[in-house]
RNA sequence: GCCCCUGUGGCGGAAUGGUAGACGCGGCAGACUCAAAAUCUGUUGUUGGCGACAACGUGCUGGUUCAAGUCCGGCCAGGGGCACCA
């Protein structure tokens, strides 16, 4: 028999898919339904590495769901507004929507070259005006019910390109084209008010027991929700100055009060002082990203000002302007207490500021404790502090907060660390914002929807091209008619993001979304995609799907019942001799050392690391699908390493997946003794008898692998089933069909095409997609005896075989028995002697 | 800086608190072959021993337990996110 010929078999499988249409999903069925869904790519121009893990994995639960009777929808989109469609205009003159397209018409082919289970009618890009038409729709709904505003915020502006930069535009502070310093502009932009619902995404994240713990962590923590005070000092000017703290019981270790850069009295001030506005401005540099500033040396700068302790009128405070303070959390002022606050610490200590240690641990002496160079965080007993001395942080806390309400400055609260989500970007390639600012009547959404982006983005000017094209720009005014001008801003490409698998159940419809669609199909059952999203993209999704839920749209507040978090794709980098990267393509390897192709000039290897242009360790998939086949690419994704996990792309590995794929196509075509399809199976003995035994485990080990996403194990099930079969030469041609059927149908969701081809070769006329996933027999993988380990003091001794129904006692007696045991024992009466049923003794001498 | 995760043979990894190393890759030995490839069989944590076997062994360190890769405390190293990359 020949061997199998991947690339041949893959591209019949996948046209008689497509021929009866085997993946269209309806949207009414008997059957129960499952939703299946991978997070859709930016279109690029190339799949790599990263999708092919992806989208294997996403399909493996399609086909296997749709194996177990599901009626399973799993469909691709694109991803298509951002900012590398600018880049590459703006670099190579092309124009961002044919750049787009085209990369999308690339993809799309080689994700069909993958078999990939999907039903492509329901495909669409973001930037099809069809979708981004709806989006506005959703943006004014969202505006008339309140839950869109304007208000101003900082942007990270380049004053030579006179552009605003994104962060990752912004290189240790300067701009990554022109160099310049960065500062921060304030402009008015849109907001989504996501904070409306910080108290329920926080307590929705308790219901999603289908995602990973670390991800619901991860969201706790950035919305980040805290319980304090918020307090009133009176600066010595008799101004009120608003502060919010989480540590009131800290308040007799006050040493300064310190206001954000950005606090309107910080504004008021420096137009007065020069000098305190070159330092807002030098804080300004730093640029909008949480990183930078909270990595930023802490500086500050004295106003002057003091401001009087609560509890002390005769107490001043000096009040500085500091850089760590970010206006966007509490009320962008707070009071430093060093002792117990790292950040107020480093800061006392640069200005020589006091560190009174007020929390003292239980066994110190409050007389002697003192704070060296870290800030002493832990419980303990109140100290220095006068009539909150000797009581624990959390008594002193509420004492503090009872006596500032009483006397009408303070008040508990509540405060999140979340934010509103800014989603005014001042860029041309995204979804218009479907806004009109009118002279007379102010801002008006677009009536004449949809506000499609022009013809032709011309990018020859600084600054954002829809700003600059006064044809698309001025329009009149739906209110009054008068003269008006569109928001030349567009949405941040996260909104498309966050409702695209809803409009996936109905996404040609001529609303937004069908409440019918939505009902059946939502929510996502699983949904897979990287770890990068574990917060904003998730985050937002589940705010838009409360917000959609208040307009009626679905009527569901979680849209993902099931997430799982994928590790990424990585492999070794090479450098030449002048420390450059090279292509793994480049090289060849011989005696475990990398030379250039065809050279004696070595490479020096260096780490392993996430597959990217830069580092040029990159494997196309297409060529190795091209060499090797899409099942063998799909198989190694899948084998040995867990799927959260980082995986390691290996050329060895490659080989061994591709060998495996030979291996079965040999079992399959190679067999001798294989009974004819429909033969019964009665009564099987010995060898017969094992193989029945070891192709019903693995079914019951394969199906409960898959359904918990362990598809490295579910791999290692099936080897051990191949080598059983391949050693049972004793068994009877009836439990050779049934194994062989049963490996056949269990690679069916990791490698479709060849047990599409293996279940044609064992004489079926129907195909494996429409065939029911097996079943195990539980009466062929249960075991009557079992081996247990014996231990003497936690140390394995020996093993016992040993029956279900075996009585303690005398499990204790044959384990007693034992020359191992008896030998270390040396005669003496164990002490103890634990028998766990089924699982282990141990002797306790 | 803050939040989160990961760490087990030469390598990827397996292991409801209960026989550490399943399964795969690689290596070694053998079979087949004129030879090679492919394939098949055996073997493979380290150290000592002819051997039965013994000691050691899951990043480091301390603890809980009859029993710890697994639970708890403290470190070290690598990675993800930090709100305008997607």
């Amino acid at each position: 028999m020949a061997r199998y010929n991947a690339k041949e078999t893959e591209q019949r499988w996948q046209a008689e898919w497509t021929r009866r249409n085997c993946f269209a999903a309806p949207n009414t069925s008997d059957k129960p339904k499952a939703y299946v869904l991978e997070m859709f790519p930016y279109p690029s121009g190339k799949i790599h590495m990263g999708h092919v893990r992806n989208y294997t994995m996403g399909d493996v639960i399609a086909r296997f769901r749709r194996a177990q009777g599901f009626n399973v929808l799993h469909p691709m989109g694109w991803d298509a507004f951002g900012l590398p469609a600018e880049n590459a205009a703006r670099e190579k003159g092309v124009d961002p929507r044919e750049w787009t397209y085209a990369n999308i018409a690339a993809m799309r082919d080689q994700l069909k070259m993958m078999g990939l289970a999907i039903d492509w009618s329901r495909e669409f890009a973001t930037c099809d005006p069809e979708y981004y038409a709806q989006q506005q729709k959703l943006f004014i709904e969202f505006y008339n019910a309140g839950l869109v505003y304007r208000s101003e915020a900082d942007v990270n502006w380049d004053p030579v390109d006179q552009t605003v930069l994104a962060n990752e535009q912004v290189i240790e502070g300067r701009g990554w084209r022109s160099g310049a310093l960065v500062e921060r502009r304030k402009l008015s932009q849109w907001f989504f008010k996501i904070t409306a619902f910080s108290d329920d995404l926080l307590k929705g994240l308790d219901t999603l027991d289908r995602w990973p713990e670390k991800v619901r962590l991860m969201q706790k923590n950035w919305i980040g929700r805290s319980e304090g005070l918020r307090f009133t000092f009176t600066l010595i000017d008799a101004r009120k100055l608003e502060v919010f703290t989480t540590r009131p019981d800290t308040l007799f270790g006050a040493s300064f009060v310190a206001l954000s850069p950005d606090h309107p009295l910080t504004e008021e001030l420096s137009a007065r002082d020069p000098k305190l506005k070159a330092f807002v401005e030098e804080c300004r540099r730093v640029g909008t990203a949480e990183e930078a500033i909270e990595k930023a040396e802490k500086k500050g700068f004295d106003t002057g000002l003091t401001a009087t302790h609560p509890f002390d009128a005769n107490w001043k405070l000096p009040v500085y302007v500091a850089n760590f303070v970010l206006m966007g959390y509490g009320t962008g002022a707070i009071f430093g207490c060093p002792a117990h606050d790292q950040r107020d610490l480093d800061f006392a200590r640069k200005y020589n500021l006091s560190v009174t240690p007020v929390v003292v641990p239980e066994d110190a002496d409050p007389k002697t404790f003192a704070v060296g160079d870290e800030a002493y965080t832990g419980p303990g007993k109140l100290a220095n502090s006068r009539f909150l001395d000797g009581l624990d942080v959390e008594s002193a806390k509420r004492e503090v907060a009872t006596r500032l309400e009483a006397q009408g400055i303070g008040e508990r609260t509540v405060n999140y660390r979340l934010r509103d989500w800014l989603v005014s970007r001042q860029r041309p390639w995204g979804c218009p914002i479907p806004m009109v600012h009118c002279e007379k009547c102010g801002v008006v959404p677009a009536t004449d929807l949809p506000v499609k982006l022009p013809e032709k983005l011309v990018f020859d000017t600084r600054g954002n091209p829809l700003d600059h094209d006064p044809v698309w720009k001025h329009t009149t005014c739906p209110k009054c008619g008068g003269k008006a001008v569109r928001d030349t801003d567009t949405l941040d490409t996260f909104v498309d993001s966050s409702w695209y698998f809803a409009r996936f159940t109905d996404p040609h419809a001529s609303e937004p979304l069908t409440r019918a669609a939505c009902d059946y199909w939502l929510p996502v059952d699983q949904y897979i995609g990287g770890i990068e999203h574990a917060i904003l993209h998730l985050l937002y999704s589940r705010f838009f799907t409360r917000g959609l839920h208040k307009l009626g749209h679905v009527g569901l507040d979680e849209p993902f019942a099931g997430l799982f978090t994928q590790g990424m794709v990585c492999h070794e980098t090479y450098k030449n001799q002048n420390g450059e990267w090279v292509l793994p393509e480049e090289i060849e390897k011989r005696d475990g050392k990398a030379f250039l192709k065809g050279t004696n000039v070595e490479a020096t290897i260096g780490s392993s690391e996430k597959m990217s242009k830069s580092k040029k360790n990159v494997i196309a998939p297409e060529t190795i699908i091209d060499v090797y086949g899409a099942d063998t690419i799909r198989w190694f994704m899948l084998s040995d390493t867990p799927p959260e996990r980082d995986i390691e792309w290996t050329e060895e590995g490659a080989e061994g997946c591709w060998r495996f794929v030979q291996r079965i196509w040999r079992l399959v075509t190679e067999s001798e003794n294989i009974a004819p399809p429909g033969t019964k199976i009665e009564n099987a003995q010995g060898a017969s008898l094992d193989l029945r035994r070891a192709t019903h485990r693995a079914i019951a080990a394969v199906t409960d692998d898959l359904a918990a996403l362990r598809f490295n194990r579910a791999v290692a099930r099936i080897y051990e089933l191949a080598n059983a079969i391949g050693a049972a030469d004793k068994a009877d041609g009836a439990a050779r069909r049934e194994a062989l059927e049963a490996l056949v149908l269990l690679i069916g969701p990791m490698m479709p095409h060849l047990a599409e081809s293996a279940w044609e070769s064992l004489g079926h006329k129907t195909l494996v997609v429409d065939t029911p996933f097996p079943k195990a027999d539980a009466a062929l993988t249960e075991s009557t005896s079992v081996t247990i380990a014996v231990q003497v003091n936690g140390k394995l001794r020996g093993t016992i075989e040993v029956t279900k129904d075996m009585s303690e006692d005398a499990i204790k007696q044959m384990a007693l028995a034992l020359d191992g045991v008896t030998r270390v024992l040396e005669g003496k009466t164990p002490r103890r002697v634990i028998v766990v049923p089924g699982r282990i003794v141990n002797v306790v001498a």
